[in-house]
DNA sequence: CATCGATGTTTAA
DNA sequence: TAAACCTCGATGC
């Protein structure tokens, strides 16, 4: 699930749902205990995502979560809930289910299923947390550092309402690629180039950019790179409009252009498609499509 | 029931 | 470059 349209649709979520109302917050599986006690009854006050890390806000605490590469939030509550909850396409998955209710008139939840680092509590509904990278309690002082080592986020464009600050995080990515000398592919990867962008996203844009992977990202020429961040932030948009990455947008039941389609022909140029690793992760690719 | 892999990142070597 | 970490569903025997 996480790359970074998933983060900004639960940060939407989350202040949906809990945002200006006191939340309960407990560690069913014991490892977040005391970070739990810290956020339990306080006031959520807003909640935001940059690049795949989410914020809660809640006067000088901050809750960060990283959902790594399996992480994730399930959403859980009465029909009050899930009607407030279900935030842009009903895929949104809030699960219904025959409630009762205490003597406080909160809902009584279910108990956990599996490990549960952290459960977030609403009136109406909670919210599971299984599986996290990250799960802690910051200060100002660390949320800003932690911020400060992203690159710019493509879903952080329109936040302002000022469209010279959204051309200065193009422009950030365009600086930021310009000074390294890794492949364009490992760059898109690192959260200080651009903040977001995981291995699906990576190998989509470049191929409908074109673009070999393996050109070193210094000598990307800066007309084909502004296209590309265009392209990302187009991608990353309908990501979390749809709430999955499908980057093909044809119509048919095909989500991916060449992610995880090595060894099968390129549906646009029928050239083989291939798979290498890189750095760790795997990398796929159209040596036909994205010879640039 | 065991093993593997996954849209990720950090740390050690 | 490799291993560690976190969890769960798919796959295989």
């Amino acid at each position: 699930m996480p790359e970074g349209h998933t983060l900004h649709r639960l940060a939407a979520q989350i202040n949906t749902v809990f945002a200006g109302h006191p939340w309960r917050v407990s560690s069913p599986q014991g490892r977040f205990i005391a970070g739990a006690q810290r956020l339990d009854g306080q006031v959520p006050q807003h909640a935001e995502a940059w690049g795949k890390h989410l914020f809660v806000h809640l006067g000088p605490e901050v809750w960060q979560v990283h959902l790594g590469l399996y992480g994730a939030f399930s959403f859980r509550g009465d029909a009050d809930f899930a009607a407030e909850a279900t935030v842009g396409a009903p895929r949104a998955a809030v699960g219904t289910l025959e409630p009762r209710y205490a003597e406080d008139g909160w809902l009584i939840p279910e108990p956990p299923k599996g490990a549960v680092r952290a459960r977030v509590s609403a009136r109406h509904g909670w919210a599971d947390l299984r599986g996290p990278t990250t799960c802690a309690v910051l200060d100002l002082t660390e949320y800003q550092a932690v911020v400060d080592r992203l690159g710019p986020d493509p879903l952080r464009q329109g936040i302002s309402q000022d469209a010279r600050a959204d051309a200065q995080l193009r422009e950030l990515f365009l600086h930021n690629l310009s000074r390294r000398r890794i492949s364009i592919a490992a760059a898109l990867m690192d959260q200080a180039v651009i903040a977001g962008v995981g291995n699906i996203y990576r190998a989509e844009s470049l191929f409908l950019e074109g673009l070999d992977p393996y050109t070193p990202s210094n000598q990307l020429d800066p007309e084909r790179a502004a296209p590309l961040w265009d392209r990302l932030t187009e991608q990353l948009r309908d990501g979390v409009a749809e709430g999955r990455i499908r980057t093909v947008r044809t119509g048919g039941s095909r989500r991916h252009w060449v992610y995880k389609h090595q060894g099968t022909a390129c549906p646009r140029c029928g050239t083989v498609i291939k798979a290498a690793e890189l750095q760790g992760r795997r990398l796929y690719w159209c040596p036909g499509c994205q010879r640039d």
